[in-house]
DNA sequence: GCGACAG
DNA sequence: ATCTTGTCGC
């Protein structure tokens, strides 16, 4: 069962005359976390689903358009903009099997298997991978070039329709598949990959570069261009220098300022290699802030995507 | 007062 | 990620 039908059953359990709020869905889900992306999911869902309008935010304001209308008709005091007192509607019996723990313990699972020794130090290749999205119709794509010179060798693109949401610690549910496609339509293995989005500086430690480096079995270095979790306790000085990012006191990854801007990435192992190999590799294909081969890929994903839109 | 939640 | 215009600087 995916992401979605499990949501829809969810919200489906909602009684008329009830309301139910989007932490508590969140948490039926297996993760409370999750709260934040359910707007979105909602809204895709609505179509078929006419209880979705009967989901609030905590403080009891409509998540989608005509959620206040349904409401009122079902018997459920709405004042103004918002629903009075709305902890008094609230339901809370969800009956679920919660999915998103289920994922949770997959990323635990697979965290175990993660190597952090180096399976290279030198790289002959590199590739970057990174999708660019159609709704929920993913194009991906796969750059692999020369190590030293940066010359791309090939390139490969995928489009794939997926079927689970962009959720914070659930990426890896969303991207895997498209990225896997794209790159196992590269002419070869890289020595090295350059995933889009962090490696074991992850909650389960087990980041979507993490996941592929295992699911692929090559060397992977994840590349964050956002926070996402660790303890960063010295400052960055200028541009190049990195600082250690840990979990639990043990170094996970690296802060590194790789351009002007103020804002650094995150570099942290995938698989087969260590924190410091990822960041001496990082910096050696890194022309501005995004490693070059990650660089590309997002360039060649988001042109094709545009090409297609405008046609 | 308490939170940093990737793409 | 995507939606968007002009604008500042190398």
């Amino acid at each position: 069962m995916d992401f979605y039908s499990a949501l829809e059953d969810l919200v489906a359990q909602i009684p008329a005359g009830k309301i139910a709020f989007l932490g508590d869905i969140a948490q039926a889900l297996g993760d409370k976390a999750a709260a934040v992306a359910l707007p979105r999911a909602l809204a895709r869902i609505s179509v078929s689903c006419g209880e979705a309008k009967r989901v609030l935010k905590a403080d009891g304001s409509p998540i989608l358009p005509g959620t206040l209308a349904a409401l009122k008709r079902d018997g459920v005091a709405v004042s103004g903009l918002i629903v009075e007192g709305a902890e008094r509607f609230a339901f809370r019996e969800f009956v679920s099997n919660r999915p998103l723990q289920r994922l949770r313990n997959i990323q635990r699972k697979c965290a175990r298997r993660v190597v952090l020794r180096d399976g290279v130090r030198k790289p002959r290749t590199v590739a970057g991978v990174d999708v660019s999205y159609n709704e929920d119709r993913a194009i991906a794509a796969a750059v692999l070039m020369d190590s030293e010179t940066l010359h791309t060798i090939a390139e490969a693109i995928a489009e794939v329709d997926v079927a689970f949401p962009y959720i914070p610690g659930y990426l890896a549910f969303r991207e895997l598949p498209p990225l896997l496609t794209a790159l196992r339509s590269l002419p070869a293995k890289p020595s090295l990959l350059f995933v889009d989005g962090h490696g074991i500086l992850h909650p389960a430690k087990c980041g979507i570069a993490a996941q592929l480096g295992i699911t692929a079995k090559i060397p992977t270095i994840g590349i964050g261009k956002s926070y996402l979790v660790g303890e960063i306790n010295s400052k960055i000085i200028g541009k190049g220098a990195a600082v250690p990012v840990r979990i639990g006191g043990r170094i996970m990854g690296y802060a590194f300022r790789s351009s002007e801007s103020k804002h650094p990435i995150f570099i942290s192992p995938g698989n087969m290699i260590t924190p410091k190999t990822a960041l001496r590799l990082t910096r050696a294909v890194c022309l501005s802030r995004v490693p070059e081969p990650i660089r590309l890929a997002h360039v060649m994903a988001t042109e094709k995507r545009k090409r297609k839109n405008d046609t």
